[in-house]
DNA sequence: GATGTTTTTGCACCCGTGTGCAAAGTGCTT
DNA sequence: AAGCACTTTGCACACGGGTGCAAAAACATC
């Protein structure tokens, strides 16, 4: 297998496994281990001979070695579907962040490909990981009960997205909550022609933001606001189908405001409004988004916003992996209206 | 370790190992490996014989235990250390979805809490990954080549970065050619007051943009360019030095064109000028950027900028990976300049 | 049918670590 | 010094599959 004789340096770059340093250190294999694991009963005496011994070699366990053993990887896989929503960014850099700092290291799985996440499961699960988190848009709940890979999976977690699946952990803001924020917050500056920028309608796993806004509108208002679809998280789908839209209205009848499911929808509308049709946001129609993505807070947008909290929700995360206490409810996260001049 | 007995269903949920498949299809643990092994010895009897056991029982093979025995383990680490810069989105999706295309899956590490690479390194040894790519803008090459990790690595790779360091391969574009048409067309447009926006400037792996950009305009016009630094690839960021910049200067002295290291430059200078000083892009200062990032395209940007073969980068990365041959130079890709009305 | 050649199959051993238990060691009490 | 409790250490076995070689089977030739 090691075609190479090892060189035997001090520094060798053949691999040092524990035997090595037991030998060095003078101890068995098993106590080498046990110097690298807390709260194993170790004497003071040996821990320091083998550390010392474990960085004259440069030795670190082997963390395959070790999740094949053990039945922990410390591996979570991050499923993604749709890349063109700069909010995945954003959530991927807390994620990993925060789980690397609880010790779990993170596999990126990019679904484009593939009609559904299926596949990707089963490669999870052909990893060992602890956590499949999906933090897909396009992915449908009722597959994630019947898929394959789904029940080899030891946890199965949406992040950002809500489903009543039960073999399913959602940690996802309160969008009911977030969503009346965001309707009082219309309401209140007086807009009273709303239109609802809706994302892409996935069977059963979508988020209650479009129903929490019409059927509270119409709670306060009496009347239910139209709404459009678009068909991904995309900015430049979102400036076509508002420009669609609103084509085909008389001025008159243009909606004072565009409620949008999200900030890339939200900042596609603006486009749309400000550039194809030379209006002025909000003046003559006003914007509200969703996420509060780095580009929100731009000259250009300005964007009257949400933001989820998602530190704490990466937390929260982390503790369901560690099986630890839950701090609070996973599925109803609640984070806080960021006002600018959009709306 | 499995303390709950195993179901003796057909679709149990218990770990199918190969063992399993074996004793159903009457062969041994190892034709069952075979048979999951392109290019191996095997009748078709037996392969058919295998293959329909295995997904009776819904056998795949573990990746870890493969790992673990065969030297290569099929993944790889990204290292990223900015996740502001809306072009790693880009990146990481391209990379991850080619990658996975020919068999390997992208651990991502968030490098953002650390000084340096080197945990990540290590950490992704301890993984027995078959390459580390470094996605990052903030490493120092020095670093690559002392760093406890780098060593541990198989393979240390730079994507879209390049450095002269030996135990390194760059993949990315011929910078130099790159900027040579940007200069050109900047040249041709007429402007002639440049001014370079360069990135955060590290010791040794950089970018050679703006030193090429400057050399190459003092050759051809005979005069060397003004040059501000910003401290990362962040629009924010760049918004106020420009800002800072443009305010130290006398309306007379402004530039007639900023050219930037990249697009999250260019885009912040670009709000600079249109929303800190009220001038038009591109009639009072026109701006360049680099790598075509999605919202370049936009109505309020319409960047021209220059776009990189990142498909054919990943494809070549992947050839790195397999120990293929090489198409072509991995340092020398040549992308193509997308000229829109900012400059 | 005997012999030689090639394909197919089985097996011993290895990859590097974790777990539970038993053996050895330590310190204290009587 | 013996007895006891408690801490520390070593070990057999397991995790699931890869590698190279040798045995067995299949096929070909005369």
């Amino acid at each position: 297998m090691n075609s190479k004789k090892p060189e035997s340096q001090d520094e060798s770059s053949a691999k040092v496994t524990a035997e090595d340093v037991a030998k060095l250190a003078g101890v068995s294999r098993w106590t080498v281990n046990r110097a690298f694991k807390k709260d194993s009963s170790i004497s003071e005496r040996s821990r320091s001979k083998v550390t010392e011994a474990a960085d004259r070699l440069g030795y670190f366990p082997d963390l395959q070695a070790a999740s094949l053993s053990s039945d922990q990887s410390n591996l979570v896989s991050l499923l993604v579907d749709d890349f063109s929503n700069p909010h995945k960014l954003v959530m991927m850099e807390r994620l990993t962040r925060i789980l690397r700092k609880h010790g779990w290291d993170s596999l990126i799985v990019n679904t484009l490909d593939e009609s559904d996440a299926s596949a990707a499961l089963v490669n999870a699960s052909q990893r060992r990981v602890d956590a499949a988190i999906l933090m897909g848009s396009r992915f449908n709940d009722q597959l994630l009960s019947t898929a394959l890979g789904a029940q080899r999976v030891k946890k199965l977690v949406l992040f950002a997205r809500y489903s009543s699946n039960p073999n399913t952990i959602s940690v996802c803001c309160d969008d009911v909550a977030a969503m009346k924020d965001i309707t009082k917050h219309v309401l209140e500056r007086g807009y009273r022609h709303p239109v609802f920028v809706a994302g892409p309608q996935t069977t059963s796993a979508h988020l209650l933001r479009k129903e929490t806004f019409l059927k509270y509108w119409k709670q306060v208002t009496g009347s239910l606001p139209a709404h459009i679809v678009v068909n991904a998280y995309d900015s430049k789908l979102a400036y076509q189908r508002v420009c669609g839209f609103l084509q085909g209205l008389d001025r008159s009848e243009y909606p004072d405001v565009l409620v949008c499911e999200n900030d890339a929808l939200a900042m596609g509308a603006i486009d749309a409004i400000r550039y194809n049709f030379g209006l002025k946001v909000p003046d003559n129609i006003a914007v509200t988004g969703f996420d509060d993505v780095p580009s929100a807070d731009s000259p250009h947008y300005r964007l009257t916003t949400y933001r989820q909290p998602l530190t704490d929700m990466a937390e929260a995360l982390a503790c369901v992996l560690k099986a630890d206490p839950l701090p609070c409810a996973l599925d109803r996260f609640i984070g806080r209206m960021v006002i600018r001049e959009s709306a």
